[in-house]
DNA sequence: CAGTGAGCGAGCTTCCGCTTGACTT
């Protein structure tokens, strides 16, 4: 006869709490939320506004074995987590689960440590209703925005499409931001290096680096001043020293391991996501979905232990940390290793590099402040008023620097090549000057986010939640409002003159501008979706509307407000605003525009956002002719694009003549331009213009397919037709039942001396790849 | 990592937060 069953949220977690608990105790895992609102429809009562819940079908045979647990047990225990959702996931256990009153407890703890959950079972409560209200209210509230906005893109802008209170924000971030950067004019400054010597008492001599105190604005000017510097004599007039502190970063949350992990790993959201859960699940770190950057004092105590072990005690230096951040619900600790001795782990690459990333972050956060000297040179010119700076760092005492240091964003730090060691100096002392160089510069725009900086943006403004941030970043991916892409820069020339001796010599240099790598990229359909729901439903994409209806709740919570009569003032406002921009008469779909009229056939040609993307359209549906119709490519974008651009793509496919008795054409598919011919498909090399392209030409690259794809082929084996051994992009590889198979490199060589037998080997060594 | 290549024009589609699961070869 079972006496307790006491209910986490996650079965890692009950399975760490039973082995803290007696025998008299079973603790069992909710998984999450057991009841939702129905998944395929709206399922709040439109007049009511009250929710209809149902125990979704993967739910069920869960929800059976925990009632008939709970059956069995003289008092249930809910310990879900401390914050909305998991008061409401206890309130639905109670529901459903059919508890008694009396038998049941709600309680919480903070870390999972025997002592901290045997004082929660000590002081149980009651559920909060209050709390339990706010989350309804929560729930209804995205449900209503989410399921009334979309259809309503369906009709003005393409099917399939969705709206809601977070994602919808993430794309306006990622629109704006690329607007701003379209506006930003880039302005050229020049800035201006020194290298100075002074001679040792040995007679040897040392550099010093220093900067121009300011930054010039015309060539001019850079010609004045290193005109000025010919002759001038240079002197040390003024050394300061200050000493600084450096604190380190408090332990991860979500968030902040996230921009970790992309920064100093690579890893995208979602892989940190899934490279930290299999880490928790193996009970090395804590978890990983989390706002807090509360530290246990268990751990507190461990890092100091280790700390003081591996480095000494005066690195160490216990810390508490508070979180700050908009809409926190510290419902866990921050993430950090379980165990602070174990400082590497056995597993996967991917996982020992995060682990060690979060073990270094956590012993850092309990170490000492970084202590550094700051020395700050000023080099007069004579003749002018301009200074030289030369500035030094030494650091005196390491401290946390000795394991971690935070990556940040900005990738141009120019500026930290100049702060180093510097040699004794003295006021007073001349130096000798060796040259001076002005490099033109040119002033840097606002960065494109990428995944990780966008959830830092998101975190920041108090919108979405740990365990969203990944899923959001993906569903605007999918739905194709945003891509990951590259943004080709384009290429400027940039003067740098130097003064050498009493030379001044000016060279100009090239460089790309504006380039950028894996950046957040909004698509057409973002940037038309976007713009339709900023214009109908301003409120809704209000950077701010999350934070004021989270005050909303919180006061919901507090029982100062009624959650049914927040949600009716909101729906009040909101459903006539749905009605009338869903009703409005449309003379066009959302983001059409008129490119003017066809040369040829005089009729209209137009760009929207068609049933399968951005499309031009010649002519009208109500024609007699039917409109003819052509994708919008990748390159171009339906805000810039020109009907002379738009006609152009018209003109494929394009029928070169004839090859060996067969029509030549040129077609633009979804991998760009390609020739066909006798049902063959070739490709055109990068760069080349479909429109340019001669018979000749094509035929070339027909023959040399021909020739490519002969010697594909390596060897086939009469042991099995399905076995091959092609010759591909990277050397020889094994394609067996229509799956490759890489070749090692030291057998590249001998490729085609490989027996049926070794082929084997490798097809069955190598792991089937999961989906 | 390993090679891809339509021309559709209606039916269905959708939210945010909690949490992990596992058709068979």
């Amino acid at each position: 006869m079972q006496k307790n069953l006491v209910i986490v949220e996650s079965p890692a977690k009950a399975k760490t709490i039973e082995k803290f608990l007696g025998n008299d105790f079973k603790v069992m895992s909710s998984y999450g939320h057991i009841r939702d609102l129905k998944k395929h429809e709206m399922s709040v009562d439109t007049d009511t506004l009250e929710p209809e819940y149902e125990i979704p079908e993967e739910k069920q045979k869960l929800v059976k074995d925990l009632k008939a647990n709970a059956k069995k047990a003289e008092k249930v225990w809910l310990a879900s987590d401390e914050d909305r959702e998991g008061e409401a996931i206890s309130w639905h256990l109670c529901e459903v689960l059919g508890l008694d009153e009396e038998k049941t407890s709600r309680i919480v703890f903070h870390e999972i440590t025997k002592p901290a959950i045997l004082e929660a079972i000590e002081h149980p409560r009651r559920l909060d209703m209050n709390l339990v209200n706010a989350q309804q209210a929560r729930r209804v509230l995205d449900r209503l925005v989410g399921f009334k906005l979309s259809p309503v893109l369906w009709r003005k802008v393409k099917p399939a499409l969705s709206a809601g209170r977070v994602q919808s924000v993430a794309v306006r971030l990622i629109v704006e931001r690329e607007r701003e950067i379209q506006a930003f004019q880039s302005e050229p400054f020049y800035s201006v290096s020194a290298i100075f010597a002074i001679t040792n008492a040995d007679g040897s001599q040392t550099e010093v680096r220093a900067l121009l105190d300011k930054r010039l604005k015309t060539h001019e000017e850079v010609e004045a001043l290193l005109e000025a510097c010919k002759d001038a004599q240079f002197t040390i007039d003024n050394v300061t020293k200050k000493p600084m502190k450096r604190t380190p970063a408090p332990p991860f949350t979500t968030s902040t391991l996230q921009q970790e992990a992309a920064r100093k790993l690579g890893f995208t959201v979602s892989q940190t996501m899934m490279v930290a859960q299999r880490l928790y699940e193996s009970g090395r770190i804590t978890y990983m979905r989390t706002d807090s950057v509360n530290l246990s004092s268990l751990c507190v105590n461990a890092s100091k232990t280790e700390i003081t072990r591996l480095y000494g005690k005066e690195y160490s230096k216990p810390r508490q940390y508070h979180t700050s951040s908009k809409g926190a619900q510290e419902a866990h600790e921050a993430i950090r290793p379980t165990y602070m001795d174990a400082t590497e782990i056995e597993g996967t690459s991917q996982e020992k590099r995060l682990y060690e990333l979060i073990w270094k972050r956590t012993a850092a956060s309990q170490m000492a402040d970084a202590e550094m000297e700051k020395t700050t040179v000023n080099i007069t010119i004579s003749g002018i008023k301009d200074q030289f700076v030369a500035t030094g760092e030494v650091v005196k005492f390491d401290g946390f620097l000795k394991v971690y240091r935070e990556s940040n964003d900005d990738d141009e730090q120019r500026d930290d090549e100049y702060a180093h060691l510097l040699p004794p100096l003295k006021v007073g002392q001349t130096l000798e000057r060796r040259e001076i160089t002005a490099t033109e510069r040119f002033s840097q725009g606002p960065q494109r986010y990428t995944e990780a900086s966008l959830v830092h943006k998101l975190e920041e403004l108090g919108i979405g939640r740990p365990s969203t941030y990944a899923p959001t970043i993906s569903t605007i991916q999918q739905r194709e409002y945003v891509q990951k892409g590259d943004k080709k820069g384009t290429e400027r020339t940039y003067t740098i003159d130097v003064l050498k001796g009493k030379i001044i010599a000016q060279k100009t240099r090239k460089e790309m501008a504006g380039s950028d790598k894996g950046k957040l990229l909004p698509t057409d359909i973002g940037i038309v979706v976007n713009d339709f729901l900023m214009e109908y439903f301003p409120g809704i994409m209000d950077y701010n509307f999350t934070a004021k209806v989270e005050q909303d709740f919180d006061k919901i919570a507090e029982g100062k407000e009624k959650w049914n009569e927040m949600m009716e003032s909101f729906y009040q406002d909101f459903e006539p605003t749905v009605e009338k921009t869903m009703n409005a008469r449309q003379e066009h779909k959302a983001g059409e525009r008129i490119l003017g009229n066809d040369p040829k056939s005089g009729r209209p040609v137009s760009v929207k956002i068609g049933r399968f993307g951005p499309v031009v359209q010649i002519g009208t549906a109500d024609d007699s002719e039917r409109p003819l119709f052509a994708q919008i490519p990748k390159d171009k974008s339906i805000e810039s694009i020109t009907l002379e651009e738009a006609m152009e793509l018209f003109k494929l496919p394009r029928e070169l003549g004839d090859f060996e008795g067969s029509a030549v054409t040129i077609g633009a598919g979804r991998f760009g331009p390609y020739i066909l011919h006798d049902k063959k498909y070739t490709s055109l090399p990068k760069g080349a213009d479909p429109m340019a392209v001669t018979l000749e030409e094509a035929i070339d690259l027909i023959k040399q397919k021909r020739t490519e794809e002969a010697q594909r082929h390596l060897k086939f084996f009469a042991e099995d037709s399905k076995l091959e051994i092609l010759n591909g992009r990277y050397g020889p590889y094994i394609v067996y039942d229509g799956k490759n198979y890489r070749l090692q490199k030291n057998l590249h060589e001998r490729a085609t001396e490989l027996t049926y037998e070794e082929c084997m080997k490798i097809v069955n060594a190598t792991p089937v790849k999961k989906k």
